[in-house]
RNA sequence: GGCCCCGUGGUCAAGCGGUUAAGACACCGCCCUUUCACGGCGGAGUCAUGGGUUCGAUUCCCGUCGGGGUCACCA
């Protein structure tokens, strides 16, 4: 009995390595090019910081115009959610970022490095643990996991280092006539790696993220085929990125620790080893102490939640790419109507650190997104989350005309209005141009200052309409009315002149003017009013108006 | 606890031996504006700490403290 013989009484019914390698040859691509994956496990919803490593693994093969995939890693059965894999496929569309490759819904899947499901490449990964078995490089291990957990007892007690290794892994050193009696009688068994690592000498490794790192080899035995037959994460990752022909694997910085233990994997199977890039995770102030944005804690953590809350996916990437690449925020304000794609993203200049994650920054990019958009865009988009999550809204942008309208006050311009900052804000925000929500809402006066008392709004608003509004005057002659209004009532026509002389004036044109888009609107924050006016046409200001007089008498 | 990584204003961060220590968000003030917002101008606020090395340390070395990661038949 040899390893050989062994490897086929482990593996009798699988392919020979060089199918696979032939299957799966390099890839043509330009000099330069990075082949890069997204490789989450389909445990239910995409986590924001997944959706930053695939950002920034996805800006990165297609600025080098290389390939950008999706491999799923449902190799823990235990963990797995209906539907997972849709929802990560759907929530990579929802921002723009399908892959180039690999899963595409469900089922299917598009490219030729597939499978791109790992529960569906059981045989590749059992073909090449028999590679290694033949070799001496692997080996079946008997313990049962109570045994295990006892020599880790054991180890803890005695205040060594725990784990699987050296002398305390048992199986290592059984012969391959043991194994096979073993295997023969019906015991069960996983699979191990038989690692050639020392843990007093020291392995180098260039991270293109986190630099220079150095750590003692690894010398554990890792397992590589579970009970049920499926490779652990760290095979899967050193045959599926291999096979894939991954050339940069970008992946949260948890991993950086498990750095030796690839390495020597690769080395072992006889593969080139990718280059890695450890990304640091977002964070989240906790009570003065940081941790990782958690899924079960905080809402903001899966990527769900901004398309909830509609700010708007191009935001929520800005926002990320500026984490990852602080130097984007220069380039974008040199560049305000670039698309993000050209930004020349760098990999080596992402931050060590993990940044706290900053909901106010984000909203404030929402805001400037939207800023840049049209009216008809702002339609579009707003229609489109409000029918998914806003009844109300969807009727009240039901009429297009109209809302295009009001959509398009002091939009287009050199400097357009920044109060939008996610879609739903729209509703708050246009809701007193539809007059059911108008005159529906308790109409209280907000304003308390230079000009409050009853009889003074009330001359305000009658000289206006009786003497000052009409519809068909410029902005300027509108204008220009509402000063000689102001003077009218004995009230500074300038805003200067009241502050040059404190004390002789009760008002300015500034309160008057307040005093009008309080009755028209019912804020004292809005955009211009004019084209307010303009908008709600002749009856409708005049009925507002009248509504107000009425409400104060 | 072992191993590894990190520590510049409230937050994200440039910087990499000599700088008035950029910029952005937030905050404050002023200007512009009919108000708010936008925009413009200005302000406050930072190199965790103690030792070295050096003519000179935010930058280099060591310790301390603080934060994070990892030590599964989970990924």
């Amino acid at each position: 009995m040899d390893y050989k013989e062994l490897s086929e009484l482990i593996f009798p019914n699988v392919k020979d390595i060089s199918y696979y390698e032939e299957k799966y040859p390099e890839r043509n691509l330009p000099e330069g090019a990075v082949v890069t994956r997204f490789a989450p496990s389909p445990t239910g919803f995409v986590h924001i910081g997944g959706l930053y490593q695939a950002l920034v693994a996805r800006t990165i093969a297609q600025k080098t115009k290389g390939v950008f995939f999706l491999r799923v890693e449902d190799t823990d059965q235990k963990r797995e959610v209906e539907n997972g894999v849709t929802g990560i496929v759907n929530s990579l569309k929802d921002f723009d970022m399908a892959p180039d490759e690999g899963m595409i819904s469900d089922t299917e899947e598009i490219g030729k490095y597939g499978p791109y499901k790992q529960s569906l490449r059981k045989e590749i990964y059992q073909a090449y643990a028999k590679y290694l078995i033949q070799q001496g490089k692997a080996y079946p291990c008997f313990c049962k996991p109570e045994e295990v957990e006892e020599i880790r007892q054991k180890q803890e007690n005695a205040k060594i280092r725990p784990g699987y290794y050296g002398v305390w892994a048992k199986c290592r050193n059984l012969t391959v006539e043991e194994m096979a009696e073993k295997i023969k009688q019906g015991e069960n068994y996983i699979i191990r790696f038989k690692s050639p690592g020392r843990e007093d000498r020291k392995i180098k490794h260039k991270d293109i993220i986190k630099g220079n790192v150095d750590f003692p080899e690894n010398d554990q035995d890792i397992v590589i085929i579970k009970a049920d037959g499926l490779p652990t994460y760290h095979f899967a990752h050193a045959i599926d990125d291999h096979l894939m022909r991954t050339t940069h694997v970008i992946r949260s910085d948890e991993w950086l620790s498990s750095v030796p233990l690839h390495l020597q994997l690769f080395q072992e199977l006889g593969f080139k080893a990718p280059k890695y890039a450890h990304i640091s995770p977002i964070m989240k102030n906790d009570n003065g102490g940081k941790r990782k944005l958690s899924k079960r804690k905080d809402p903001e953590a899966a990527v769900e939640y901004y398309k909830k809350e509609g700010i708007p996916a191009d935001a929520v990437k800005e926002y990320l790419l500026n984490i990852a690449n602080s130097t984007f925020e220069n380039w974008r304000r040199a560049n305000p109507n670039a698309k993000m794609e050209e930004f020349d993203f760098q990999l080596n200049k992402m931050s060590v650190s993990g940044a706290l994650f900053d909901m106010i920054k984000l909203l404030d990019i929402g805001k400037t997104v939207i800023s840049k958009m049209t009216a008809e865009e702002v339609y579009e988009k707003s229609l489109e989350w409000a029918k998914e999550y806003d009844e109300e809204l969807t009727e009240m942008l039901k009429n297009e005309e109209y809302a295009l309208k009001v959509f398009g006050i002091e939009r287009g311009n050199k400097k357009p209005r920044k109060d939008i900052s996610k879609w739903s804000d729209v509703k708050e925000n246009i809701k007193y141009m539809y007059d059911d929500k108008f005159f529906g809402e308790i109409q209280e006066y907000p304003y308390q200052p230079a000009i409050s008392d009853k009889e003074s709004i009330e001359k305000i608003l009658k000289l206006y309409i009786e003497k000052y509004y009409d519809e068909n005057d410029d902005k300027q002659t509108w204008f220009d009315k509402i000063k000689e209004l102001t003077t009218e009532m004995g009230y500074a026509g300038e805003v200067k002149e009241f502050k040059a002389n404190p004390g002789m004036y009760k008002a300015h044109v500034g309160d008057v003017s307040t005093v009008l888009r309080v009755a028209l609107t019912s804020r004292t924050n809005t955009p211009d009013m004019y084209e307010i006016m303009q908008v709600l046409g002749k009856d409708r200001v005049i009925k507002r108006l009248e509504n107000q007089i009425n409400a104060n008498s």
